[in-house]
DNA sequence: TGGGTCATTGCATGATTATTCACATTGTGA
DNA sequence: TCACAATGTGAATAATCATGCAATGACCCA
């Protein structure tokens, strides 16, 4: 039986104590456990063990490592293609309408409500994944949703 | 205005696509979207967004890796935290809600906030070190900014 | 406009991590 | 028990990441 599973064992409780920033220090402190083990091999157990490594130092993962990426619907033609392929969410605010997109594609979704002519389109606020759209009212902002959904083919 | 907000809107987009294994890759895949930037301000930049290195690649933090429950949800904890560290302003507008930190810290805080899975976020849109928020109205608006305030520990 | 201060960025290099190669140890089947 | 396969480990080195320093840009003020 090899030292691993023992090793390993260690590894995570200094882990978990927050006390590990880096491999050699990890060296350092199972030397003081009476454990001796080069860098390669704790490289290899922490890569086994899953530990990631922050900025401050290595911790446990809380969860596995699917990001949450925001969902895009396909896309169709003119306005309706681009929100259809880059907006992902409709949602009124009061008098305005909030569009959610992927990260970068809010311009480009801006560019064509803009040219849309649209009525209820006063104007157009675009960062990077979030349009505001300006309407005349409440209830402008509800029919401009309303429609902007059936185009992109979202659900409320 | 520099280049690094919208940098690093793009580097938030290409981890949650978990296409990111290394510092290099991610310069190449950056540079294949007209950004040309180094591996050291690459460095400088996944640092100051949190994103931490797993064996299979980059990715966004689930949570802070203290291992305590508070009974907040993971991404609620993890708003809590950058939120806390980075933002120092918190008002109502409309229905809308302005969030500032200091500089740089915008895009970080935004994530925290797009992942708290807060019902009355509609959007944001962060720039170096402000972000609007949008929400469903006015009441909302100010029931979310008083409860970031009371996350950051923030008084009005 | 010019000067001062601070932030951002690239270059170069140091620090850290991952991997290859060689060897040792352990496990397994006949 | 023996032969071979599988696994573990260290040393050396390659790959990757972090940081000091200097240059430049942004911003502010007189």
């Amino acid at each position: 039986m090899t030292q691993r599973p023992r090793r390993q064992s260690r590894i995570l409780e200094l882990v978990r104590a927050g006390s590990v920033s880096s491999q050699d220090q990890l060296r350092e402190l199972l030397e003081s456990h009476g454990l001796h083990v080069t860098q390669a091999t704790l490289s290899r157990d922490l890569r086994a063990l899953g530990v990631v490594k922050a900025a401050d130092g290595y911790r446990l993962p809380e969860s596995n490592g699917s990001n949450g990426s925001t969902g895009m619907s396909d896309g169709q033609e003119e306005l309706a293609r681009v929100i259809g392929m880059y907006a992902f969410s409709v949602r009124e605010a009061g008098t305005m309408v909030v569009v959610r997109t992927g990260p970068g594609h809010a311009q480009i979704v801006a560019v064509g409500l803009d040219r849309s002519g649209l009525g209820d389109v006063l104007g157009t606020i675009a960062g990077d994944d979030t349009i505001f759209i300006a309407t005349p009212g409440v209830e402008a902002a509800e029919r401009l949703a309303s429609a902007l959904r059936e185009l992109a083919e979202i659900e409320a």
